[in-house]
RNA sequence: GGAACCAUGGUGUAGAUGGUUAACAUGCCAGCCUGUCACGCUGGAGAUCGCGGGUUCGAGUCCCGUCGGUUCCGCCA
C-alpha cells in the first residue's frame, strides 16, 4: 500500500460515498469501545472520524489499532460510509461521514503532549512557546496563520494589479539617528563597525522612487529593539508602500480600497466609502487620542471658557497659565459607582499624568470636592456642556491642553471598557489628516518629528518652519481601526532645501545632516520626484481580522514579552571565537 | 527603567485565620466495554508546592530576596 494520501480530511462529505480513500494525518483523538475503535484523524484541511471495526481488520492490524494514542500520525486506507442512521455528528463539518479504514500505517508515535492540542486551550503561555510547534497545531492558531497568508496573497494581487512593483530591501543596513533603538550587528570585515537592522525601509522606498520605480510595494520585515507589549513584537511585518507623482488623496483613495478589499473579504462586511476622515486636531479635541475608537461616545467637552474666572484657585490659575479644562460625561456612574471606584478614577488619572480629577456627582443636589468653590451658575454652564443628567458623574481635568485632552481620552477608553460601552461587531475605519510635522519633546529640549524627519510640511506653512515649528501641519495621514493604529504615512520631502530646513527644525547642524544623511540629500539633486507613501502594521490587521487579542497568535514564532525566543532559545551566547572574529569583549 | 498580577502532579485549578495523609478535574498507565464523538465504567501511578534565605515547635500558607511569565506605564520618529 502506498501511504500517500489520495484526499484531505476537511473535504470529505456525503459525495465521497463509497470511495476508497487514503488519509494522512494526526490522531486528535481516539475513542476505543473494546470492540470497535474511532479515531479523530486531524490535519490542515480539518477532521473526519476514521472507524477500526475488527469485523473488517485481521487481528493483527487490529491490535496494531489499539496502541493509537494522541498525535500518532498516520496513512489509513479506507472506504467513506455514510454514517448509520443517528450517528451523524452535526457539530463536525464531516460529521455525515465516516471512513472504514481497511489498512493502515504508523508513520510516527508520540510522546504525549506537554499541553493537550485543542481548540481552546488555557495554558502558560510560555509553555506553548517553548513547544510552539505543538501549539501551532491548533486550530486556532492554524486559522491565523492561514489567514495571514490570505491576506499578503491577496494583498499581492492588489498591487499586481495596480502596477505595483515588489522590491526587496536591505536587512543590514545602517543606523541613522531619530526613532527607535536599532538592533545591531556587527561587522566582521570592518572592526568596530556595525550594521543596523532597518526599523523600516523608509530612506530605500524613497530612493527606488528617485530611481524612477514610480510604485513600489512590500511585505517587509522591520526591527526595533524597544519593549514589548501584546501588539509589539521586536521584529514585525509593515505593508510598505511608496508611489510617486501623488498627492495624499491619491494614497488614502488607494489604500482603503486595498484595506477594504482584504476586510471584506475576511470578514464578508462591507463599510460606506469613501471612509471617514477627521482632522488630528479634532481628534484630540472629541477624543483626547490620534486613534479615537468611534464606536462610543463620550466625548470630551471643552468648559474652559465657564470656568476661567472660577473661585476654584487650580481651574483659575490654570486658564490664567494658558491651560485648558476639559470633562466628560460618565452617564449614569454617579449613581453606580462605588466611592472607591471614583477614587480609582483619580488615581488612573495622576497616572496618565494629571495633577488631579476634579469629579461631580449629580444627585440631588451635586456632590464634589470643589463644589463649594464654585458658583451655582457655574455649575449650571458645566451640566449644560456635559449635559448632566442625574445620576451622571462629570470628570474634569484642568492642565495644559495637550495633558488634558491625553488623560482624559484615556480615562474614556478605560470607561468605554468599564462600562461594556464598546460594540464589538461594529467596524469603525477612520482617516487621521492634517497632522503636526513637528512635536516638541521636553526630555530632548527640541523638537521633534511627528512621523518621521522625512514627512513633507503643508505648502502654506513651510514659513513657519522656522518660526513656530510646533504649528507646521504635515501632509500625513494615519489609518485607525477601532481604535488602533493600523498604519501611517505621508507625502514626502522632495527637494533638498526643504529637507535641510527640516534637520534644521530638529536641531541637525548642516555638518551632523551632512553626516548622516548626506547621500540622501545628494540624491534629491539628481532630479527626484514628488512622492508618498504609507505603511501598514501587517501583524496588527491580521490580529483584528482574526479576532485574537495578541499579535503573537498571527506570528507562527513569535518572541515573548522579553524579546526572547523560547522554543530556539534566542538570544544566546556565542562562541569565544567568534567574539574574536568580531572584534566584540563582553563586559561581565 | 517603573508598577501590578501570577507561580501547587503532564495540564488547569482548590488549598480562610500557619497544624501533621496537599484536594479536584483533565491527561497518562492498566483492565473492561461493538456506535462513540468532551465516549463510559473500575483500578493505578504521578507534586519535597519556581528558587534561596528568614520568622516559628511547625510554612504551600507569613516576611525578605531572586529567577521566570503576563499585562500596563515610560519607550516604540
Amino acid at each position: 500500500m502506498s501511504w500517500k494520501r489520495t484526499h484531505n480530511c476537511g473535504q470529505l462529505d456525503l459525495s465521497y460515498k463509497e470511495q476508497r480513500v487514503v488519509l494522512n494525518g494526526w490522531v486528535n483523538r481516539r475513542r476505543d469501545h473494546g470492540g470497535v475503535i474511532f479515531v479523530d484523524l486531524r490535519d490542515r484541511s480539518g477532521i473526519v472520524q476514521i472507524v477500526f471495526s475488527p469485523e473488517i481488520l485481521d487481528t493483527e492490524t487490529f491490535a496494531k489499532a489499539e496502541r493509537l494514542r494522541s498525535e500518532f500520525v498516520l496513512s489509513v486506507a479506507g472506504k467513506v460510509l455514510a454514517r448509520p442512521e443517528g450517528q451523524q455528528n452535526p457539530n463536525m463539518a464531516t460529521g455525515e461521514i465516516e471512513v472504514y479504514v481497511d489498512s493502515f500505517e504508523i508513520l510516527s508515535e508520540a510522546k504525549t503532549p506537554p499541553f493537550p492540542i485543542e481548540r481552546h486551550v488555557d495554558v502558560d503561555e510560555s509553555l506553548r512557546l517553548r513547544y510552539r510547534y505543538l501549539d501551532l497545531r491548533r486550530q486556532e492558531l492554524q486559522k491565523g496563520i492561514i489567514l495571514r497568508h490570505k491576506i499578503i496573497h491577496h494583498i499581492r494581487n492588489f498591487f499586481e494589479k495596480h502596477g505595483f512593483l515588489e522590491i526587496e530591501t536591505p536587512i543590514l543596513t545602517k543606523s541613522t539617528p531619530e526613532g527607535a533603538r536599532d538592533y545591531v550587528v556587527p561587522s566582521r570585515v570592518h572592526p568596530g563597525e556595525f550594521y543596523a537592522l532597518p526599523q523600516s525601509p523608509q530612506l530605500f522606498k524613497q530612493l527606488l522612487m528617485i530611481a524612477g520605480f514610480e510604485r513600489y510595494y512590500q511585505i517587509a520585515r522591520c526591527f526595533r529593539d524597544e519593549d514589548l507589549r501584546a501588539d509589539r513584537q521586536p521584529e514585525f511585518t509593515q505593508i510598505d508602500v511608496e508611489m510617486s507623482f501623488v498627492e495624499p488623496d491619491d494614497i488614502m483613495q488607494l489604500m482603503e480600497t486595498m484595506i477594504l478589499e482584504v476586510f471584506t473579504m475576511v470578514t464578508g462586511k462591507t463599510v460606506p466609502t469613501p471612509l471617514p476622515r477627521m482632522t488630528y486636531a479634532e481628534a484630540m479635541a472629541r477624543f483626547g487620542t490620534d486613534r479615537p475608537d468611534t464606536r462610543f461616545g463620550l466625548e470630551l467637552q471643552d468648559v474652559t471658557a465657564d470656568l476661567a474666572n472660577s473661585g476654584f484657585k487650580v481651574f483659575a490659575d490654570t486658564v490664567k497659565n494658558g491651560g485648558v479644562i476639559k470633562g466628560i460625561n460618565a452617564q449614569g456612574c454617579g449613581e453606580s459607582f462605588s466611592r472607591r471606584e471614583i477614587d480609582q478614577l483619580v488615581e488612573l488619572a495622576m497616572d496618565y499624568g494629571a495633577k488631579g480629577l476634579v469629579w461631580f456627582n449629580i444627585a440631588d443636589t451635586v456632590k464634589s470636592p470643589v463644589a463649594k468653590f464654585l458658583s451655582e451658575a457655574e455649575i449650571n454652564s458645566i451640566m449644560e456642556k456635559l449635559q448632566a443628567k442625574p445620576g451622571d458623574l462629570l470628570l474634569l481635568v484642568a492642565d495644559q491642553e495637550v495633558v488634558a485632552c491625553e488623560v482624559l481620552g484615556r480615562l474614556r477608553l478605560f470607561l468605554g471598557n468599564k462600562l461594556d460601552l464598546i460594540d464589538e461587531d461594529q467596524f469603525n475605519f477612520l482617516w487621521i489628516t492634517d497632522w503636526p510635522l513637528l512635536v516638541y519633546d521636553e526630555d530632548e529640549q527640541r523638537y521633534v518629528a511627528a512621523h518621521h524627519p522625512f514627512t513633507a510640511p503643508f505648502d502654506e506653512d513651510i514659513e513657519l518652519l522656522a518660526t513656530a515649528p510646533g504649528k507646521v501641519r504635515a501632509k500625513a495621514y494615519d489609518l485607525v481601526l477601532n481604535g488602533v493604529e493600523l498604519g501611517g504615512g505621508s507625502i514626502r520631502i522632495y527637494q533638498r532645501d526643504l529637507q535641510e530646513k527640516m534637520f534644521k527644525a530638529l536641531g541637525f547642524t548642516m555638518e551632523e545632516a551632512q553626516q548622516q544623511f548626506g547621500f540622501f540629500l545628494e540624491a534629491f539633486e539628481y532630479g527626484a520626484p514628488p512622492h508618498g507613501g504609507i505603511a501598514f502594521g501587517l501583524d496588527r490587521l491580521v490580529m483584528l481580522l482574526a479576532g485574537q487579542k495578541s499579535i503573537r497568535d498571527v506570528i507562527a514564532f513569535p518572541k515573548n514579552a522579553s524579546a526572547s525566543d523560547l522554543m530556539m532559545g534566542a538570544p544566546g551566547e556565542i562562541s569565544k571565537k567568534q567574539l574574536a572574529e568580531l572584534y566584540i569583549q563582553v563586559k561581565s
